[in-house]
DNA sequence: TATGTGACATCAA
DNA sequence: CTTGATGCCACAT
């Protein structure tokens, strides 16, 4: 059974609980693709499509939403992240640490 | 089959 | 600190 390799990228951020965040390496690892990082990216620009993806929970390595211009507004992504208790500062979510969340490894 | 693409990650200067 | 280059790999055409 090959689900598309974005299938696997949705499921593990539909499991992303909310005020909590992931990188799209840890995705990527979580799947087993471990470098294909790039790929979870090109997933989540895929996922426009659906509505079940919480895009917005998933930032690059170092916390910074590297992905905002994807989002209609300029701050949408970061509003919906603030709305979910997530401090973000100039597009760099303060103490990333504390809100990251590792994804089950399948 | 081949080429282009990318919401990444990592290292060098 | 910022910028550039490179590796990476699945998808779209």
């Amino acid at each position: 059974m090959k689900e598309d390799f974005f299938q696997r990228v949705y499921e593990i951020v539909k499991q992303i609980p909310e005020g909590r965040v992931t990188s799209y390496g840890a995705i990527a690892k979580a799947i087993g693709a471990g470098r294909s990082a790039r790929i979870v990216g090109y997933a989540m620009n895929a996922s426009h499509y659906l509505e079940d993806v919480p895009a917005h929970r998933v930032v690059n390595r170092n916390g910074v939403l590297t992905g905002k211009h994807h989002f209609e507004g300029t701050n949408l992504m970061q509003q919906l992240l603030e709305n979910e208790g997530i401090e973000v500062v100039n597009n760099q979510i303060v103490d990333f640490k504390k809100h990251y969340w590792e994804p089950e490894i399948k």
